[in-house]
DNA sequence: TGCCATAACTGGTCCAACCAGTCAACCAGT
DNA sequence: ACTGGTTGACTGGTTGGACCAGTTATGGCA
């Protein structure tokens, strides 16, 4: 068994492509007045049959992107009022480019989260203080290999927010990490890496984070997240 | 013509009653090891054509609720590790019963959300002040009508997520907002403007946001959004 | 000029195939 | 007894064409 870092065969469905060509026409508002064209014009210029456009066109509604109304025509939202969270994968890498506005306000959000999540957990579950100890002691062991370092931030961020007992928390931070992903498969894993160095390189302070949180403070464990995170929103331009 | 205070007769596509239903059985775990029927047994059981199926399943699998390969089964994924924020509105109500710990767990992400974007707010748009006294000023004005208020509280925070100029937050705003429409559905009106009468009704506390931000003191913005945000957290049994 | 029936759209649903993967059972060969 | 390939019965993916059900523009009648 040969470890094999080829990514698999894409095989994308029809269906898939489409929302992909459709999603980056909305989102580079292509279509006049927003108005999308019929289903059966839709599916003659993309020369596909008219159910692949229809399983894209559920899910662009479901990402609430557009409106369908039977009888009368497909609109575009405003993804502003409209979008949810979820954009955020689609907002992030445009046309191959990374949109570094929609990044910093990740990290952001990821920051003031983060914060309050060691505050919560801090109060609701103090005991989780001596896994992200462990955590913490691990990635003070090998303070030279990114990947490692980045596995294991994610761990220890994880398990707050865990503890933090927020669910709506736990979704977020999904949602972020996702776009991670994302930036790393654009810019590269070594570019990511990098601009968590920063961040990853102050294991004092994650210490700090987990000291307070099995000191039940909140409040110290909030202000020792919030400024540890802040340093890669400032490293993005912040 | 009457205004009709009725809802509109639903005429819900059948794709939007089948990702109901499955929606309910997903969450409620009820395929055995998280597999679900085939396209063809789901068609049958709910007696809808195969394409009915298929549109639902691309809205659950756009939720990331599920996982569809070909020639292999479509599995149930573990929400908690794999969903997207967007969740909410499906979490919240559940069999026609409120799961108060995610709404309040929703209510701890607004307060968090909402005291950063006031402190962002002050740094980047201290001239929303002005707006942001306008509408405090016209709460002040009406202190008994309760749905009123909880509009113009809408507007207020809107602002501050506008003029914090995370877009991240924007979308987090639609999300959370989302939920507060379903909750309203399913407990009544009424009952969510009590629940939120405590906050409401400390408009001062909505001056000190607005003056803090004006003055660009983005700190205070933050301590006093956050406190004032906490008061319905509180009133929800946080 | 103003109204309203109707024709020409739109999306929603269905049927009946067939293509393309997956997987388990079976059956050689070693 | 184990390996490898063949086969067939599944799974989802795609197609074309038909029809139903709403909306909207049109054009003729009052």
């Amino acid at each position: 068994m040969t470890r094999m870092a080829l990514a698999p065969v894409a095989a994308t469905p029809l269906s898939d492509q489409v929302y992909r060509r459709l999603l980056d026409a909305i989102l580079a508002d292509e279509f006049i007045e927003g108005i999308l064209p019929s289903e059966r014009d839709l599916a003659t210029t993309f020369e596909v049959n008219r159910h692949a456009v229809r399983e894209a066109l559920k899910r662009l509604q479901q990402a609430r992107l557009v409106e369908v109304n039977q009888g009368g025509s497909t609109r575009v939202l405003d993804y502003r009022t409209e979008g949810r969270l979820d954009l955020l994968a689609d907002l992030l890498v445009r046309a191959g480019h990374v949109d570094w506005k929609v990044a910093r306000s990740a990290l952001e959000m990821r920051a003031s989260i983060g914060a309050d999540a060691a505050a919560l957990c801090a109060k609701r579950a103090p005991k989780t203080h001596k896994a992200l100890r462990k955590v913490a002691d691990a990635m003070a062991a090998h303070p030279e290999d990114l990947p490692a370092l980045d596995a294991d931030n994610v761990v220890f961020w994880t398990a707050i927010v865990e503890g933090s007992g927020n669910l709506l928390y736990r979704l977020s931070l999904n949602t972020l990490l996702d776009g991670l992903k994302i930036l790393a498969a654009s810019l590269g894993e070594d570019s990511v890496y990098q601009l968590g160095r920063n961040e990853y390189l102050e294991i004092g302070e994650l210490r700090d984070v987990a000291d307070a949180i099995g000191a039940g403070d909140a409040e110290r464990a909030r202000k020792a997240a919030y400024e540890h995170l802040r340093r890669t929103v400032t490293a993005a331009g912040g």
